[in-house]
DNA sequence: CACCCTCGCGCC
DNA sequence: AAATGGCGCGAGGGTG
């Protein structure tokens, strides 16, 4: 059965089935029937998840199977190579009429909603909210199966679909967060609590030793300018004031500069105003953006959910009783390069749960490679760095060679990425496993890389852009691969999680599910089969490639890895 | 004052 | 020497 159910324009919702149509529900009315009706376990149709179903969320509705409108628009409309235009119902359904979409606020806006986006664009005279829905479905699975791997365009919209559930259902769960240790930390860190604004006192201590290595004259250290023109007044000239730059030189200010950098990135991103705003009743609620990047991979909007610093780990915390099952896929991206490109010996490689080890003797056992003089890195390390260059377009330092050796070994692998990478040289979009596409480039690169170049300047200039481009392709091949492959994963994780364990946290290639400490175990297999079921489902059920999953049943995270 | 850009650094 | 991909966010510093 298919239910159609969303928001109209004055706020309230309507639900369609085959056989009733219930209209102006308040949102009590419209969680009641839904409960109801996910009884029978239908497939719901919503125009978007993300402005339907946190209703059903907050009143502890969980819908099983759905399909996103919207989210189904966008990748089709990145398949189809069509730019600029809106996913929103009401433009998809213009188009589905042959109908110039109207002015919508911001197209780029609405193909990326921001937080607590709940605007409805009008919908013409006449047309219902289900009407449109009805139209551009049939007008979707139209083009999906125009598409060249209809059956896997079909299984991208259905995972995103089901990842826009989850990330709901995350935002509301909330990851396990505890303040108290939190601020214990912040305290031992940076001194006592001050007001927003203010600097903490252990900061405060810092910038005057850092002014006073300088001589006594006042340096910013929050202001990097300021920072390298107190190094050049020292005789020591540095292109910018980075970290890594300053590591190397011999300043009494370096010490106290690199702490204090350290320190004030710690309260300006995770300190007391990050805690009071993002974390309430023991969780973590960031907002996680579906679709939110064109690798496929998930973004979030405030609280900087996909970028929980090491440090911090230890404030996330199971509740007594339960654990986390913190999971991630290791060396993932090469992994998927590895099934995309069918390359055998490279196959046997990736049956190794250490990937780059094992690569490490391939490329370096009895070989003739010599490295660089000043280079103190062991096997792993080089095959990593060899590794990376292919999947980024690494060039620099000992790169280049390195990747040439991977080239050698692995000619298949390689020359998936390098046609991927020719490709974006040349301006084309490319695709991922399950038909993510890469946005065409700008009317500006095409400028740039497009003529003939006037002089040698303008050639540079052009040669630059297109490698850029290129790198962005080559990487967006292996990138937005993975993300159709964790999507799938997810689907399909969400669906086996023995209840009451739930997720509670996601991130490019890991999973954190919190659950009674007695189900862990049972949490773990359903893990290990999503991640096994997934991969069938992308490459087939010959393909050779592993995906080992580093799988820990924790109290704290911080204990994982 | 709002707005926008760059820098720098956190995560994968 | 350099030119490794994708993000979010806060601070500084400039603009209108």
């Amino acid at each position: 059965m298919q239910v159609i159910a969303g928001r109209e324009e004055n706020g309230s919702f309507t639900v369609h089935t085959p056989s009733s149509t219930a209209n102006g529900l308040d949102e009590a009315g419209f969680a009641a029937l839904a409960r109801e009706l996910e009884a029978a376990g239908p497939r719901w149709v919503f125009p978007s998840v993300e402005l339907v179903y946190p209703v059903l969320v907050a009143a502890g509705v969980r819908v099983r199977r759905c399909y996103d409108v919207a989210l189904a628009e966008g990748l089709l409309l990145a398949y189809e190579g069509v730019e600029g235009q809106s996913r929103s119902l009401r433009a998809a359904w213009a188009r589905a009429n042959d109908e110039e979409p109207p002015e919508e606020a911001d197209a780029v806006e609405l193909a990326q909603p921001t937080l607590f986006e709940t605007h409805v664009p009008t919908l013409p005279e006449g047309v219902t909210m289900v009407t449109a829905v009805r139209r551009v479905l049939a007008e979707q699975e139209r083009r999906v199966a125009a598409a060249e791997h209809p059956e896997r365009l079909r299984l991208l919209l259905a995972a995103e679909s089901a990842s826009a559930l989850a990330a709901a259902e995350m935002s509301a769960d909330g990851l396990p967060w505890r303040a108290d240790l939190h601020e214990q930390l912040l305290v031992s860190r940076l001194g006592p609590r001050v007001p927003a604004g203010q600097r903490p006192k252990v900061l405060v201590e810092l910038a005057a030793k850092i002014s006073e290595a300088f001589g006594g004259r006042p340096v910013n250290p929050d202001s990097p300018p300021s920072v390298v023109r107190a190094l050049a007044r020292a005789g020591i000239e540095v292109p910018a004031a980075r970290k890594y730059l300053l590591k190397g030189i011999d300043h009494p200010a370096v010490g106290p500069l690199l702490e204090y950098k350290e320190l004030s990135r710690l309260h300006a991103a995770n300190g007391w105003a990050w805690l009071d705003e993002w974390v309430a009743e023991g969780r973590f609620r960031p907002h996680y953006v579906v679709g939110g990047v064109v690798s496929g991979r998930w973004a979030s909007r405030g609280g900087g959910a996909l970028q929980i610093p090491k440090v911090l780990r230890t404030c996330v915390r199971a509740d007594p009783g339960w654990l986390l099952v913190v999971a991630d896929a290791a060396q993932l991206e090469p992994r998927v390069l590895t099934a995309l490109s069918g390359d055998r010996q490279l196959a046997d490689v990736a049956a190794a749960t250490d990937l780059y080890a094992r690569l490490g003797e391939a490329l370096f056992s009895g070989g003739r490679w010599v490295p660089a003089a000043d280079d103190d890195r062991d096997d792993r390390a080089r095959a990593k760095i060899a590794m990376l260059s292919a999947m980024y377009g690494g060039t620099s330092g000992e790169a280049g060679p390195l990747l040439g050796l991977l080239r050698q070994r692995f000619p298949a692998a390689v020359s998936y990425v390098e046609r991927a990478a020719q490709a974006g040289e040349r301006g084309e979009r490319v695709r991922s496993r399950l038909g993510r596409t890469s946005p065409a480039p700008s009317a500006a690169w095409r400028a740039l890389t497009g003529g003939l170049a006037s002089d040698e300047a303008a050639e540079l200039k052009a040669r630059r852009a297109s490698r850029g481009w290129g790198r962005f392709t080559r990487n967006f091949v292996v990138q937005a691969s993975a993300a159709d492959m964790t999507a799938v994963m997810l689907a399909t994780l969400r669906q086996r999680l023995p209840a009451p364990a739930h997720l509670v946290f996601f991130q490019h290639d890991e999973v954190i599910v919190h659950t009674p400490a007695e189900l862990a175990e049972e949490v773990s297999a359903a893990i290990t089969d999503s991640v096994t079921e997934a991969a069938r489902m992308l490459f087939g059920p010959a393909c050779p490639v592993r995906f080992p999953m580093q799988i820990a049943p924790v109290e704290t995270y911080a204990d994982a890895k």
